[in-house]
DNA sequence: TATAATAGTGCAATCGCTTTTTAAAGAAAG
DNA sequence: CTTTCTTTAAAAAGCGATTGCACTATTATA
C-alpha cells in the first residue's frame, strides 16, 4: 500500500488534479456536490497532500526553526515549550535543532534552516555571529534572537536583561554582608556572559569594592565546569564567601564540590545561580536564584516573529526576578 | 538580496541549469574546467540549492523525525543527545516533536512527518496507538519505536526491559524489609506502565505477599502527581513504608510530599524512581532510582532506523540498572 | 430566441531542483 | 575527407502540489 497522490484520487473521482485541491482546500468556484464527493473519495483513500509538493508552490511550510544551545539544560525545554504552545495555536511546528554548543552544529542548522524548510527562525544560542545572522535576515528570512540584542532592521530580538540580572544577584550578596564573590561565568565570548558582568561590576562598584578578576572565571555552562571551578576557588588560600555562577546547573556543581569538601552551604558559603529550573528548588538546600521567565522568552519569541512575518519589528526587554530560597546567608 | 536560485547560477556561468547541477553535486559528465568555474561562481553568489525543491526530486530529506511525549522531562532530552549526535554522523538533521502527553498533539505531528518533511521516523511516544504506528508504516515509511515491543515486519524497536526494571526497583525493596510497596505508576493506557506493574507483581509472587491494588495508582507522568498522590498515600492509617514511583521526577514529588509531612527519607520512607536522570544525585537525599541507559536508547533508534531504510529490520531490548542512593533503606 | 453573465471545470504554467535524453562538437579511425 | 566514437553540455521531463486563465455548459436578462 503505496502512498497516493492528488492524481490518483482525481482519477479516482472523475475529475482534473486542479479540482481535488479546490475542493480539499476549501477554495470557491467548485460545486458542493463535487466536493463533497471528492472529499469523500480521498478520505477513503487516505489522501493527504504530500509536504514536498506542497511547500514547493505555497511557499510556506508553516514550520519555524527554533535553534537552542544544549537541550540537557533545562533552561531550555521550558522555551522550547512556550515557543511550541504558542505556535502551534496559529498551526505552526516547531522543528528544534540542538547544537550541544558547538559552533559547527549551529552553523548547520542555520544552513539547513535557511534553505527553506521553515518559513522563519528563532535563534536561542551564543557560538554563531550576528554578521551571520544579519546575513541571513537580510536573504529575506524572518528571525528572532533571544537573549542576544540585536539592533537591525530585520531582525527582532527578545531578552531577559542580564545586566539587571547580574545586579540582582550580586547585589543580594551584597547585602548579606559578602564582599568576595566569585563569578563562574559562562563563555567568554558570549553576550549574556558579558552583560551579566556588566551587572556584576556595577553592584560591586556601587558598594563602593574593587573589582577583582582573579574571581571571574569563563566556562562552558555545564555542571562540571561549576564543580570544577568551585573546587580551585575554594581549595585557594583567600576562597570566597559567596559564588555567583553563569546557570544553576553550574551551581549544582558548587554545591557538589561544597559538599565533597565539607564546606556547609549557606554558613560557609553563599550561592547564587541563575535561571531558576524547575529543579533548582529540590537541591539540598534549595537554590537561590535569578528567574528567568523562560516559556514567556518562548512565547513571545514566536509572538515577535509572526508580527515580523508580516512586515512589523518589535524587540522587547523582560526583567528577571531573584528568587531567595537556602543557599544564601549573612556573612 | 535575495535567495539565488540556480538559473542565475546558470546564467552568470553561462551554462544552463543542469550543468550547475553537475557541477555542484560531483556528477561526470562534465569537464574539469568547467567545474571548478561553476563552484567558484556558486560560492561568490553565496548559492544554496533550496531544500524545497531538492527534497521534491531526490525523494530524500536527510531528516528524521523525533516524537516525544515530554521535553521538561529530562528523561527525553539525554534521548534526543544520543539520537541526534548519532544522525548528525551521517549527515542527517534530527527534528524534534514534543507532544506534551497530548494525544492531538502526536497525532499532529505524526500526520506532518508522514507528509513527507523526513526520511524515517523514531517515535518515543506512548499516546498513538500501534495501529496507527502500523499503517504509517504500511505506507513505505520507516519506524523505528522506543519503549514499546511492537512486531511488525516493517517495524523496529528497541525498549529497556521494563519488567526487569519493575522487578529490580520492588525486589529491592522488598530485601530491605518492606512488605507494603506502594506503586505510583505511569498512565495506565501505556504500555511501559503495564509491563512495570507486572515486574512489580512478579517480585511480590516471589516473595509471598499478595498485591494489593489499592497500593497501586495509574497517573500522568509529571512532578505534580508524585506529590499529590504521595500526600494520598501517606495521610491513610495504612501507608506505605516504601513507594516506587513510575519516573524520577514523580519521585521528586514524592520527596517534597514526605517534607511537607515531616516524613523522614529513608528512615520512615523509602522512595525508588525510574530513569536515573541527571538530577537524582543532587535531590535531597539522592535518589535511589533504576537506570534507563537513555543516550544508548537514542543512539540504537537512529541506527535501526537506518537499518531499516536499507531493509533490515532488527529490534532489541536493553537491561536497565538498580542505582543505590539515599532513599531507601531496611526497614 | 439571442446574448450576456456566471458557475464549474480542465489545462498548463509554476515552484527549484535532479536526471534522463538528445544533440553538438571534437577526436580518432579508416 | 568521411565516418564513427567519445566527450561535453543543453534541452526536456519529471517530482506533487497550487493557481491563473481559458473554455464549456448553464442560467439569467433583454
Amino acid at each position: 500500500m503505496r502512498r497516493v497522490n492528488i492524481q490518483e484520487v482525481a482519477k479516482e473521482a472523475g475529475v482534473s488534479p486542479s479540482t481535488v485541491s479546490r475542493a480539499l482546500n476549501g477554495f470557491p468556484g467548485i460545486s458542493e456536490k463535487t466536493r463533497e464527493r471528492i472529499v469523500e473519495i480521498a478520505r477513503k483513500l487516505n489522501y493527504r497532500p504530500n509536504y514536498r509538493g506542497q511547500i514547493l508552490t505555497t511557499q510556506s511550510t508553516k514550520n519555524i526553526g527554533l535553534l537552542i544551545t544544549d537541550i540537557a539544560n533545562p533552561f531550555f525545554p521550558e522555551l522550547v515549550m512556550g515557543a511550541e504552545e504558542y505556535a502551534s495555536k496559529s498551526g505552526y511546528t516547531v522543528l528544534l535543532g540542538n547544537t550541544s554548543e558547538s559552533e559547527e552544529k549551529e552553523t548547520n542548522y542555520l544552513d539547513f534552516f535557511s534553505r527553506g524548510p521553515v518559513d522563519g527562525i528563532i535563534i536561542s544560542a551564543s557560538r554563531v555571529s550576528n554578521e551571520h545572522i544579519i546575513m541571513l535576515a537580510e536573504e529575506g528570512l524572518p528571525i528572532v534572537v533571544i537573549n542576544r540584542i540585536l539592533e537591525h532592521p530585520k531582525i527582532s530580538y527578545v531578552s531577559t536583561d542580564m545586566e539587571k540580572g547580574g545586579y540582582l544577584a550580586t547585589m543580594h550578596l551584597l547585602r548579606l554582608g559578602h564582599s568576595k564573590i566569585a563569578f563562574i561565568n559562562g563563555p567568554k565570548h558570549s553576550e549574556v556572559s558579558q552583560r551579566r558582568l556588566e551587572g556584576y561590576k556595577k553592584a560591586l562598584k556601587e558598594a563602593g569594592i574593587d573589582y577583582n578578576s582573579d574571581l571571574i572565571s569563563f566556562n562552558v555552562p555545564v555542571s562540571e565546569s561549576g564543580y570544577k571551578e568551585a573546587i580551585k576557588l575554594l581549595c585557594t588560600g583567600e576562597a570566597p564567601t559567596a559564588i555567583f555562577t553563569y546557570n544553576d546547573v553550574m551551581a549544582f556543581g558548587v554545591i557538589k564540590a561544597a559538599k565533597e569538601l565539607g564546606i556547609k552551604i549557606p554558613e560557609e558559603l553563599s550561592v547564587v545561580g541563575f535561571d531558576d529550573i524547575f529543579f533548582s528548588s529540590f537541591t539540598d538546600p534549595p537554590l537561590t536564584t535569578i528567574k528567568q521567565f523562560k516559556e514567556e522568552l518562548g512565547r513571545m519569541a514566536v509572538e515577535l516573529l509572526f508580527k515580523l512575518m508580516e512586515g512589523e519589528r518589535e524587540s522587547l526587554l523582560i526583567e528577571p526576578e531573584l528568587i531567595i530560597r537556602n543557599t544564601t546567608s549573612r556573612r
